[in-house]
DNA sequence: ATGTCATATTGACATCTGTCGATGAATCGA
DNA sequence: TCGATTCATCGACAGATGTCAATATGACAT
C-alpha cells in the first residue's frame, strides 16, 4: 500500500512560527530565513511588484527585463530563486513563460514577522 | 539658522508600501530588501528569537553565544546587522551590551508583504 | 526541415557574506 | 594600578551571490 504524500513543501508553505513567539528551533529558522533571503535582492522585490501589479497578475521574462534593466538571464535566474522560494509559481504557455506572486506565501511570511 | 533634522531614518522605520500595492520605486525596493537581507540569515533569525523569548525581552551578547553555538565577534557582528537594519536596538549598560528586537520594525516588514 | 523567438543553463568573474582568531576599548573589582 | 570581564573591530579566508555573454532547449511558423 502506498500513502500519497506532498512531494515537495516550499519553505514559504510550511507555516509559520512566529519569530517572536518563543525560542525557534534551528530547522524554523532555516526556513524563514529562505523566504526572507529570497526576499532580501532589490531587484527581486521590483519583480515581484511587476508581476502582481501586470494586466491579469501575471507576466513573463520578456515583460520583465526591460522594467528592471538587466539582462534576460540574470531576471531567470532572479525569477527561478522566487520560485524555489515559493514565492512565485512559473506556468509554460507556448513559448513564453508566466509567472505570478504567491500572495499566500507573502502572507505567511508576514505571519512569522507578526508580535 | 540650522535645522533639526533626524540623523538617521532606518529602512525599518521607513514605511512601508506593500510589495503588491503597485509597482515599487527602485529606492522603495532596495529599502525593502534591506530589511529582509537583515532576516533572511538563520542565525539572525534565532538571534530575534532569542532576544525576545529573554527576560524583560532584552539580552547580552553572552546569552546569545552559546545558544547559537557561534563565536563572541560573529554573534556581534549579526547583532550589528540586525541593528542596522532598524530590526534591533543596543543599549550599554556597564560592562554588558543589551539588545531588543524592535517590535515595530518587524510589524512594519510584514506590512510590505500584505496583499 | 529550417529558422525564429522566448527562455533556461553554463561558465566566468568580481563582489559580498559568514566565520574565526587575534587584538583593541571600555568597565568594573580588588 | 592591575587584572579580569564584556564587547567591538580588524584581518583573513572560504564560500555564496549577482551579473553577463555565450550557448542550449524547446515551441511555433513557414
Amino acid at each position: 500500500m502506498t500513502i500519497a504524500l506532498p512531494l515537495l513543501t516550499t519553505d514559504a508553505e510550511a507555516c509559520c512560527t512566529p519569530v517572536t513567539g518563543g525560542v525557534l528551533a534551528v530547522d524554523e529558522a532555516e526556513r524563514i530565513a529562505r523566504t526572507f533571503k529570497a526576499l532580501g535582492d532589490p531587484t527581486r522585490v521590483r519583480l515581484l511588484s511587476l508581476i502582481a501589479a501586470s494586466e491579469g497578475g501575471e507576466a513573463c521574462i520578456c515583460d520583465l527585463t526591460e522594467p528592471v534593466g538587466l539582462s534576460q538571464p540574470t531576471v531567470s535566474h532572479h525569477m527561478k530563486q522566487l520560485v524555489d522560494a515559493g514565492l512565485a509559481v512559473r506556468e509554460q504557455r507556448g513559448r513564453w513563460a508566466y509567472y505570478r506572486v504567491v500572495t499566500d506565501a507573502l502572507d505567511r511570511a508576514a505571519q512569522a514577522l507578526r508580535s
